[in-house]
DNA sequence: CAAGAATATGAGCGATCATTCGCATTCTTC
DNA sequence: GAAGAATGCGAATGATCGCTCATATTCTTG
């Protein structure tokens, strides 16, 4: 007879009604993931958030990794549209504005969401392999790379792979810590100040 | 009557054998922080892990939150001891040595317990309100703050407070990356190319 | 060695967790 | 408007959590 009719389907959306749920349950993950942190982050929780049955939820999620991996698509997605287009134009400047234009496309990048993007550096790398440094510092690291050989001629270093690394190290941490913990003691026009300064650090490294 | 006899003394240990015990414990909590992560640290498993009953636990730490704040505790004590005396004596060095001094110190004070350092810095800020930034980011801020201070004339930058968070940022970044991600990626000598460039950063930053 | 203090123990309680499943409701399609 | 598919629901289950407490063992002190 090898029955099949009902259980675990376990998949996606299709009418209208279904693409709200998921996103009702997704935009919940997030605010809670930023109002009480990961670990009171329940799929109970969740659901009665989202105002979802428990079972809805496991309809589209497997479990809460689910939730968070889908919250986190969501989040690079945004800050891949505050980004488009720079960063491609960037990779033909010659290296002071190039590496200007890097740091306060950095600030942007943070300034999407920078409580959710704080919880997700912060309290995930424990979860999903994929933290900041291998997925999107990854990323980062090849495309400055990428810039550092096309510009070789304009720089004075010798190890591209390391200062690779020191550059998209310090830029990452600097724009990090500025948005994420700093924002109140360097206040607003500060923060211009702030990218003209990492600007400067990485230039006059680059440039000897 | 009022009766005392017994009952949650919660307190510290007096004699060797529950200092062993509490030593166990703590041992226990960090092995199964580095080994496991936070979230599968319970106080049953940190108990059980030290072979210890968990009302032998509850003696001694109100709960996980104590335990691992002993194991933080105990790190830093660490630290500090390997780091001991080399700080003071930078205080009265010109930059660049200073800095150079500075960088290789706190590669040395990462390579103290490296998992159980990453451990820490990664999956803790979001319990103990204390994080990384916020207490020993916050010393070494202040710390150099104080060297800029004395050494005022030998560099070109007239914000302190912001150049104090540039250089500490990155040094802190630069190094705890390298120690704790790329080790690998990075072979033995090009950790000494590291402290170079490192150094080389932040000197060239402070001088203009 | 006796007695009281210090220490150790672990079964068990209540809370919360993730997850399932049978059934109710709504939508689509003809 | 009827049937079947898609969607929504939440009580219930079993695992695990933090933590207590009555009791057992070991140490100190006279």
């Amino acid at each position: 007879m090898a029955r099949r009719p009902l259980t675990k389907p376990r998949k996606s959306a299709v009418q209208a009604r279904s693409r709200a749920t998921v996103d009702a349950l997704v935009e919940a993950t997030a605010r809670i993931l930023v109002r009480e942190g990961f670990d009171r982050a329940s799929t109970n929780r969740i659901a009665e958030t989202a105002g979802v049955g428990i079972g809805s939820l496991y309809q589209y999620f497997p479990g809460k990794e689910a939730l968070v991996a889908a919250v986190i698509e969501r989040h690079q997605r945004e800050i891949r549209q505050a980004v488009r287009d720079e960063l491609a134009e960037i990779l033909d400047l010659p290296v002071e504005p190039a590496v200007r234009k890097l740091v306060a496309l950095a600030v942007r990048a943070h300034r999407v969401d920078p409580k959710l993007h704080r919880v997700l550096a912060e309290q995930l790398p424990h979860l999903g392999k994929r933290d900041d440094q291998e997925r999107f510092g990854g990323e980062n690291f090849a495309l400055f790379r990428t810039y550092l050989e096309r510009h070789r001629d304009e720089i004075r270093v010798d190890d591209l792979e390391l200062a690779s690394f020191v550059c998209v190290t310090a830029i990452e941490a600097l724009t990090h810590n500025a948005v994420l913990h700093y924002s109140k003691r360097l206040s607003g026009d500060a923060m211009e100040a702030l990218i003209d300064e990492g600007a400067r650090l990485v230039t006059g490294y680059l440039k000897g």
